[in-house]
DNA sequence: CTGACGGTATTGGTCGGACCACCCCCACGG
DNA sequence: CCGTGGGGGTGGTCCGACCAATACCGTCAG
């Protein structure tokens, strides 16, 4: 047995793994910087150009950072960093996979509102309101859904679990919600979201979690419905 | 303004951008072969090894996959595909995002669980069974382990929703639960968590949500809250 | 005519080197 | 003391060559 000679799939895929190794097994520390990449392929001992790709493949998936002319870094490992990538899958579904990305989102937003309800504080329901205020202000439908969109970001947020408030993000990701946002809102649905975003402002001045969950839930739920009855019909 | 100018960012990451939005946009489906690197950098008019980069990212997306000799083909997009990154971020996780994962497991887990409860059919419920069997039937941790998962991937698979199924997966990968689970496991949990299991099963073979989702959900916070009181000292 | 065989063109994988663009730091001069 | 300009280091890009796995196709035996 030669144990130098692990030779189980390409060269980069190995040294990928090797990175993620080390810092798994902490030899690499949040935000700390790694050896150049003409070092890194030497101690690997691949060329620059393998070591190249597996930098880059670290690099979407959110785990290293590379500034140019400075060099490479691991991120803070936080949820937003390696969540980042999940965007994509929302970007890259359709069909059915739409309704279960909704699906998952629905689960997980009334949750998180609930837990937001008896977790928020009053300088958190101020930013709420912010956006809920400004949100009916306007007609823009870009100028909207950005305001949608943060008024679920700091809902979340509110909710103490990181994690859980990427992987909303990435559920609620820009060109998802757009996809599904312009039919849905063509049909005249402004006055029933404002209704619903109403509600879920209310549970949350209450602290009521059981009512915020049931709002959010219901929220999520009719674009579900109304999702699912545009791919079957 | 030249609009054949972007000049956005690295030419890598421009490349990557296009190829999904091509995908996106349906000009390639899922299954279709793609150009040759070569031709593709032509295409977008760059060289090969930025080609190779960008490709290389998005293989470990799951978005493309390379076939050595035969070609690059873009992946069927289906969950397990491009949620397979999921398991990254659970490897990569410590301390307090090890929590805050586990708890976006419960919600799932139990939600899923109490989704199975009302559809598992008799034959999903006979492979549940038998992973419950073998479990029970064995004293090594390691085979313990394999039958564990598959009695929860079980379970997940038969809520009917893949994205959430593949997302749980990713919640549980192999180095994930190895971790938590050896310290738990070193606790004498193994009857506690035998008999969770039962609980689990005996809802499903009642097929009552409730108790499902309730069984579930104290499996999982069971974990959770010993993962809790390991960190806080 | 059919099917197994083998050679060859195609295609992804790896390598090495060259040059550019950018950042950081330090020595120099005000 | 401060700012400032240059130089060395680093990632970004490109090129050309060769290797290795695959797919295709013509050939030949049955």
């Amino acid at each position: 047995m030669d144990e130098t000679a692990p030779q189980k799939g390409t060269v980069t895929q190995r040294a990928i793994e090797q990175i993620k190794a080390m810092i798994a097994g902490g030899r690499l520390e949040p935000g700390q910087r790694l050896p150049t990449e003409r070092d890194l392929a030497v101690q690997l001992g691949i060329s620059r150009s393998s070591m190249r790709e597996a930098i880059r493949a670290l690099t979407v998936l959110g785990v290293l950072e590379a500034r140019h002319g400075s060099g490479i870094y691991v991120t803070q490992l936080e949820a937003g960093d390696l969540l980042e990538t999940f965007g994509v899958v929302a970007d890259l579904s359709r069909g059915p996979r739409l309704v279960e990305l909704l699906e998952v989102r629905r689960i997980l937003e009334s949750t998180a509102t609930a837990l937001a309800a008896a977790r928020i504080t009053p300088d958190q329901l101020a930013e709420v309101e912010k956006h809920l205020t400004a949100m009916n202000a306007t007609d823009d439908p870009e100028e909207i859904l950005a305001h949608d969109l943060a008024f679920h970001r700091e809902i979340a947020a509110a909710a103490g679990n990181e994690t859980m408030a990427a992987i909303l993000e990435g559920l609620s990701s820009r060109t998802f919600r757009a996809r599904v946002w312009r039919g849905y809102q063509e049909e005249g649905a402004f006055a029933r979201t404002r209704r619903e975003h109403a509600a879920i402002h209310r549970a949350l001045v209450a602290h009521d979690p059981e009512a915020a969950r049931a709002a959010a839930a219901a929220h999520v739920g009719e674009v579900e419905e109304w999702l699912r009855a545009q791919l079957g019909g």
